[in-house]
DNA sequence: CTGAAAGCGCTTACAG
DNA sequence: CTGAAAGCGCTTACAG
């Protein structure tokens, strides 16, 4: 913001011999403006190159026309995990066509993300919120919906479900697909490296992938599940810690092709065959997954579009006031060969 | 923006006996307010649970607290190229520190850059712009300046350079650098994918490239130097038109990892031994130069640094009016297999 | 150190 | 279909 000298309404009207109230009509496409009157204002619009003061526009209106993106805090995630920058340009693509602007968090380390939501809204910068991602006991969730502040979240909410809008994929059967399928390819002792517990993701695919076992009559067994944190040494370290065990697993589910990428390096230098001893599947089907030197099995949850639904989603709980309304992404299971090969 | 009823600075002026006037300069940490008063209005502030409306603070102070990205038109390179979420996340970080808002270009179809900047500014939507790449003949460069917008640049300006504020590798020095590793290690038919033409970095790498030919004593082959779009198709196009080339270059330079990946499945496949045969180097130094099946040696030109210091000097820019301040952002050569092995 | 007043550039009932 | 007036919630010279 400059002190550039902006031509304002009042030198439109002015010069559109009109007073600044219809200028501002013609402006916002009021409708019982006259056909004449309207090309007249917008003509000295276009002569002075007059453009709409956005922040006095939203002072008057209480419409700000941008949607906050609450980033996760911890910006490893936003390194690491593909979803992200995924599902960010599918937002990005949503709300320009939408004609919104996206203001992101800034992710200071002293602030929760409760704060950034507070802050966001009391300053009265946006006119609705997005939650990238969905914890067991979400106090932004918490929030929004007590003071039912239009947002819409990507995930399952862990509470208040007829309230609160959301876009997610069925993880559950997600996880329960894939894990069905290992077994029919005769795998029995099944493991899985989960993701972080107290994500509602986290959780849907654990029960997905139980419910499985369970129908296919193999054991749950607790030492085959591992969750934690997803960065490069988590893979490693799981890696090793499989690796160690007795009997070893003969099928690893892993919900990130980055982890299963790491992991799978691993097993190869341990001289464990793949998928002959053990078959990986894993999770976001991204450039990894297919790049690999053993191209990995992989579910693609179509991280664009759970972006960008979730802006459709956000518009009509700002426009319409609709809550509670829950989109379902299908997600696809790419078969490869980490997965394909047969079992010893 | 939602029509809760504020509490607004009129609402604490009463209750602490003040006036507004008064309030607001507590707000802004004006340095002549009693230490009693100001106890005092903080006091009532945090009673009413009030907070400042950035709004209605944009309209009276002309700043807006938010910085403005242009992000690139095609959402390819959002997707593939990991320099802009890794630069994306120094700017969120860099802002945050700062104290701004971070606000996204929506990247419509139809819109050019130079169009979203505009609209940024004549909204007056944001205090200053970062413009995430620099293009030969880069028109938004050409109207920042010419209508002295503060804005800061990651790359090397086209032109003005004694205007522009820029924040760049020295990417002349790093594919400089990279050629004579080649050729210092016996390399004679170097080859180089340089990415497009009419972006300021391709310049800058192919000029340094050529530079260490001469210098090396290599001629400089046209047939051997490609530029091009940076998806996945180009890295295998590329590759296999590289494999029919007679003789075959016996070193490859490839401005970015996924391309470079690509390209070593192509030659794998047609059984060209890696370094042996064709050692290979390229940029960016990914996640997938370090999980490749052969580690690809690459330039780490720390994308997050970029974007990070691109905000230090865009806020140096809005606050100080500073121009035309250049930052050297230091690149690394990290050398792995793909360039260690001996020649045949 | 503090207050009264004007103003930032729009929008929106209200009235005609 | 259009205008006059008030107001959105702050800030900032100006004056004291």
């Amino acid at each position: 913001m400059i002190k550039t000298n902006q031509t304002t309404v009042k030198d439109v009207a002015l010069k559109a011999k009109v007073s600044p109230s219809t200028v501002s009509r013609v402006i916002s496409n009021h409708p019982k403006i006259s056909e004449e009157t309207r090309k007249r204002v917008l003509k000295v619009m276009d002569d002075l190159g007059y453009y709409p003061n956005a922040i006095a526009r939203s002072l008057a209106s209480k419409k700000t026309g941008t949607l906050g993106v609450i980033l996760p805090n911890r910006s490893e995630d936003l390194l690491l995990n593909p979803f992200f920058p995924e599902a960010l340009r599918g937002i990005i693509k949503g709300a320009a066509s939408a004609s919104y602007d996206v203001l992101l968090s800034s992710s200071t380390e002293g602030k929760s993300e409760l704060e950034i939501v507070k802050t966001f809204i009391r300053s009265s910068k946006v006119d609705g919120i997005i939650l990238m991602s969905s914890k067991v006991n979400d106090e932004c969730q918490e929030y929004l919906s007590s003071i039912e502040f239009p947002f819409s979240l990507i995930g399952s909410p862990y509470d208040h479900k007829e309230k609160v809008n959301h876009v997610d994929n069925d993880n559950y059967m997600a996880a329960y697909e894939l894990t069905t399928y290992l077994s029919m390819i005769g795998r029995k002792r099944i493991a899985l490296i989960a993701g972080e517990v107290g994500q509602m993701v986290t959780m849907k695919r654990i029960e997905g992938y139980k419910k499985a076992l369970q129908e296919s009559n193999l054991p749950f067994d607790e030492t085959l599940l591992y969750t934690g944190k997803f960065d490069e040494e988590t893979g490693y370290t799981y890696g090793v810690d499989i690796l160690n065990l007795t009997p070893m697993p003969d099928a690893l589910i892993i919900t990130d092709d980055l982890i299963a990428f790491g992991a799978t390096k691993v097993f190869k230098t341990a001289g464990i065959s793949i998928p002959k001893d053990l078959a990986i599947a894993s999770f976001n089907n991204s450039i990894l997954s297919r790049y690999s030197d053993i191209p990995l099995t992989s579910v693609d949850i179509n991280s664009f579009d759970l972006g960008y639904y979730s802006v459709d989603l956000l518009a009509k709980a700002i426009n319409e006031g609709v809550k509670g309304r829950k989109l379902i992404i299908p997600y696809e299971i790419v078969k490869r060969q980490s997965t394909e090969g047969e079992a010893k």
